[in-house]
DNA sequence: CCCGGGAGG
DNA sequence: CCCTCCCGG
């Protein structure tokens, strides 16, 4: 349509498809053509490196492109800058936007609007942060069952890891706290080292790391990998996940389980930038027995 | 003597008095005078900061007025370089030196030719050391008993505390493998914050600490102490029991107890420097049975 | 030989 | 937002 061809030249990306003008056709192509089925949920997890302000707005529409790529049902980001969201909110009207703060850099969860049906949301206060770090949770509905989304960019640098394992805490505990008929899936950008989980005795009772639920594979296992990502210039080889997906099935019904986690943001913009210093996590779940 | 006197001129300390030819009266009235009998050991250990450049001269002179006011009979030394060890060993001809290299820094002991005995001593290395650390070991004779001395300065920094534990674990295998009829002192810079021994489960059976034994007098605690010694020139005061002394009892026969700790180079020197940045540890102990 | 912060790799 | 080194406190 006339409109759709106006998104698009407003905003010129060879990749980018936006706008509620988009038609229901085109969208379910689009969701077919990266074998979602209605029954699948769709999520993206991603640290944008707000804090980096070189080459802003490339980097904003190449996440613009992948966003609308893969129009996952829930988008789950850090470090948000109000400039970035206001880009965001601007094309991507078809998801409703929740955000953790209105300054510096925030957390957001998006929940497309024609699948996720959001209900409340929450913020959950940190009360040692040093860097301003809070818990979003949405409760929504999906396909008439409810969940809860959970996100949060936990305290940074090998230096918080004390910080940041009273948050992991905190965070586990808000999901084990929520309602047994719902599933629970936190997202974010936890700067976690593999020991650190080990140090709190691993991962509670009911709650899964959706990496280590897919057999640990290997090409997505680093979020953090400046052997190739050289946005912040540092010289040496350092690999880590610092993103992560943890996921608590509802009690009773249908079990949500991981289907699939690739990492994306890899290609280079053609600034030479990548979009940011983390990959991005594309996971999608699927409602199921355990007998299928 | 005129002899006796040409060696406290030529080392200008006012409370200097040192040299081979000090008669035995004078000797016993100075052990007298800080409650020595026959009986009793007495044992230094002191990290003496040779990587403090400054002042050199006038700490070693400080140094070797308190050394020659206790008259100790083993002095056990840590981070001693070869100009100060040269001093020392030109003046303090009364004692035998032994010494765990001959490079850089390294640790010494020093035994009282007339109460101590040498027998043999065995130098054990660190494997993993950064720092060029070892153990230093003298079996000796006293009182006609066998005593094995130790002595070592274990890894340095926060950051080397796996390192130092696997140090303290070589160290007390050597303690426990002394054979049973020997008395086992080990006294040096451990370097230990209570926590990593805590980590290791505490003591090994049959090993105690001294300054625990004695009912861990506040006093001569923290032998590490920047809220006092201002050496180091660190703003922040910072108390730490870095220097500790072990003791494994023989198996049979008298047993060797310890009956005091005291610090000392708690003085300033008229240059106002310490002696060093860390404290001595002047500790007294005693042969005797259970029952007395 | 404490700690933290800042620069450089 | 990695690490190491250096400096100041």
């Amino acid at each position: 349509s006339t409109s759709t061809q106006t998104v698009r030249s407003s905003f010129p990306l060879n990749q980018a498809y936006w706008g509620n003008t988009l038609t229901d056709q085109s969208a379910d192509q689009q969701k077919t053509q990266f074998g979602s089925r209605s029954s699948c949920l769709t999520v993206i997890s991603w640290n944008i490196d707000g804090l980096d302000s070189d080459n802003v707005f490339d980097r904003v529409k190449g996440l613009l492109s992948l966003l609308g790529k893969y129009r996952a049902d829930v988008v789950l980001l850090q470090e948000l800058i109000p400039p970035s969201l206001k880009i965001l909110q601007n094309i991507m009207k078809d998801y409703q936007f929740l955000q953790a703060s209105e300054e510096a850099y925030f957390t957001g969860i998006l929940l497309k609007k024609d699948s996720v049906q959001f209900l409340q949301s929450n913020i959950v206060k940190y009360p040692t942060t040093e860097m301003g770090r809070n818990l979003l949770i949405a409760n929504v509905s999906f396909l008439g069952r409810p969940l809860s989304i959970m996100t949060s960019h936990l305290e940074s640098c090998k230096t918080g890891s004390q910080e940041r394992l009273n948050q992991l805490r905190r965070v586990w505990k808000w999901m084990k706290e929520a309602p047994e008929d719902h599933s629970v899936i936190f997202g974010g950008d936890t700067n976690l080292r593999d020991w650190e989980v080990k140090k709190l005795g691993g991962l509670p009772d009911g709650i899964s790391d959706v990496w280590e639920m897919l057999g640990k594979p290997e090409e997505s296992r680093y979020t953090w990998d400046t052997s190739i990502n050289d946005n912040n210039e540092i010289p040496n080889s350092i690999r880590l996940r610092f993103d992560r997906i943890f996921l608590k099935p509802a009690a009773e019904g249908a079990q949500l389980r991981p289907e699939s986690m690739t990492l994306i943001g890899l290609e280079r913009l053609k600034c030479d930038y990548f979009i940011s210093d983390h990959w991005g996590i594309l996971c999608t779940f699927i409602f199921g027995t355990s007998e299928e």
